[in-house]
RNA sequence: GGUCGGGUGGCCGAGCGGUUAGGCAGAGGUCUGCAAAACCUUGUACGGCGGUUCGAAUCCGCUCCCGACCUCCA
């Protein structure tokens, strides 16, 4: 019997049952990358805590629509949602391109970063360029609502008023109008806002702008916030079950989001708010602004002042899985050196497990309980929350039992056919379905004739050993090492892996 | 300054009122021709000071540090 997956709302501050508005299915929107500039690792992780997400409510056989957008358009620069210059339309500006070809380019980029880390793709992705009148309706509707006004061809949404009607503005992120509104930083176009806390949501297009649009108020673009109000209402429905993001998107952007549907609809956007939190380098906040930032490329070959050298993108995913999503993460060399060598013990407890033969006929019935206790635990971990670094934990325990039997330490009539069995259809589900890890082979392609070559080598190498030709033996194994091979003499027989 | 969140053994990281988290590193052992791998044993950790409790890393108060958000960021 499964238990029910409880999932951590902001909004509320607590741990809910997930019940999905319309029957066994999942509605899910995730605020996707403004696509300006290379993927960082913060965002990877974002996504990959998502990715989580979405594999494990895939796993619960939930049908899930995921959405998770492209913002190429509105995203603005420097202080406020006014008067500064869009992110796209300046690279555009600088490396005198389209913004649609910036745009693309750093699509593809994010994509193909996606697909290394082995994230699954969204059944949706929606990108705000190409939704821009489902964005004018709305700014219509907000309008009409009484939530929004115009100044000089931009329209900005009216806080106060929402705050004070609705009474819910800052619930999301816990902050309190009045402090919102005491802001005394100086502003660009601050004079156009009846209120420092109110935010554009429809912006006049200076006449240098590159990205422009047709509407009732101006040839302009719209604001930051509004797409994913938008994109979200369309795909999903006014109301979905899931809203997802990294917690630094808490304020202004998913509370504005909120306003923003509020506004249009007078309802509520998700009834769960999912936050993700900051991956940190040695101790700071991963940030492209401050420079305090590997890319994910340099921490794949190694070339960057905080690391010794390169780490595969699995022993990253699996990195990142070892701590919770609700918890920051701090990125350093050595817990990257931990999690290559626990990862790989990982992976080879898997392989040992395949080759166990359950004989069933001593049985041990402790370890068999123990072992099916495992196993649920696995899950009970998964539901409470999507807690990965505790079914990671399980699933470490059962290997150090699976290498026991492997070498012999533990009998192999001890253990129960079905639980072989159940053990290893968990493994591999958990492993690969929701976990989205994967086998790195290097040369894929020539695998089959390099573990041919292999069978020849340890061959030789054993006949040596009869021999008692330790220097020969002892040669063919060291040489191995240099060349990434290490070769594991065991009770019977001897097996080897690529490091 | 305001608002949140956090300080756990050498490192990373769970737990959040009573039970061994887990990974990595370290120590001892088994196995082995030697090694590696694997397995077994091993760590008297919870920022500080008070309090509540039969019992606190876990709750409360104070205090010190750190981080995030408040401005573009996942």
């Amino acid at each position: 019997m499964q238990s029910q997956l409880k999932i951590f709302n902001t909004i509320t501050g607590k741990k809910e049952e997930l019940v999905p508005l319309v029957k066994g299915r999942v509605g899910m929107y995730v605020c996707g990358p403004t696509v300006y500039s290379d993927v960082h690792l913060g965002n990877c992780r974002t996504f990959v805590s998502f990715d989580l997400i979405y594999r494990y409510l895939l796993f619960k056989g939930y049908k899930v629509r995921y959405v998770r957008n492209i913002t190429d358009v509105g995203h603005l620069e420097g202080d406020s949602d006014t008067g500064a210059e869009d992110k796209i339309s300046k690279k555009a500006r600088l490396e005198q391109l389209e913004p649609m070809e910036i745009a693309q380019k750093y699509t593809l980029g994010f994509h193909q970063m996606m697909d290394i880390f082995n994230n699954l793709p969204p059944s949706i992705e929606p990108r705000a360029t190409g939704h821009i009148l489902e964005q004018i309706e709305m700014v219509s509707e907000i309008m009409k609502n009484g939530y929004g006004y115009e100044v000089n061809g931009s329209v900005y949404f009216d806080t106060v008023k929402f705050a004070r009607e609705k009474g819910i503005y800052g619930q999301l992120s816990g902050r309190k109008i009045e402090d919102l509104l005491t802001e005394t930083r100086d502003l660009k176009k601050q004079d156009e806002k009846r209120n420092p806390s109110d935010f554009a949501i429809w912006i006049k297009a200076d006449p240098s702008h590159l990205m422009r649009w047709n509407s009732p108020w101006s040839i302009g673009f719209p604001g930051w916030h509004l797409e994913c109000s938008a994109m979200s209402t369309k795909y999903l429905g006014r109301t979905f079950d899931i809203h997802g993001g990294g917690g630094d998107l808490k304020f202004p952007h998913h509370e504005n989001e909120v306003a923003q549907n509020y506004g249009a609809c007078n309802c509520a956007p998700a009834k769960i708010w999912m936050h993700g939190n900051m991956l940190l380098l040695n101790g700071k906040k991963m940030s492209k602004s401050d420079g305090n930032t590997v890319t994910p490329e340099q921490l794949f070959t190694g070339d960057s002042p905080h690391l010794s050298k390169g780490y595969t993108p699995m022993t990253v995913r699996f990195f990142m899985l070892q701590s919770h999503y609700r918890s920051t993460l701090d990125l350093t060399d050595e817990a990257l050196q931990a999690a290559e060598k626990g990862f790989k013990r990982l992976m080879e407890g898997y392989k040992n497990l395949l080759t166990l033969e359950a004989k069933g006929s001593d049985e041990d019935v402790e370890m068999n309980n123990r072992l099916e206790a495992i196993i649920r635990e696995i899950f009970e971990n998964m539901d409470d929350d999507f807690n990965s670094p505790r079914a990671l934990a399980s699933l470490f325990e059962a290997v150090t039992t699976i290498n026991a039997i492997k070498n012999g330490h533990i009998a192999a009539e001890m253990l129960r056919d079905d639980v072989l069995n159940s053990l290893q259809s968990t493994f591999r589900t958990v492993l690969f379905d929701i976990f989205g890890l994967k086998e790195e082979q290097s040369d894929s392609s020539d695998y089959g004739l390099t573990a041919d070559l292999m069978g020849l080598i340890l061959k030789l190498r054993h006949q040596a050993r009869e021999e008692k030709n330790w220097s020969m033996a002892d040669t063919i194994r060291d040489t191995l090492k240099e060349l990434g091979v290490e070769v594991k003499d065991g009770k019977d027989g001897t097996s080897w892996s690529v490091n």
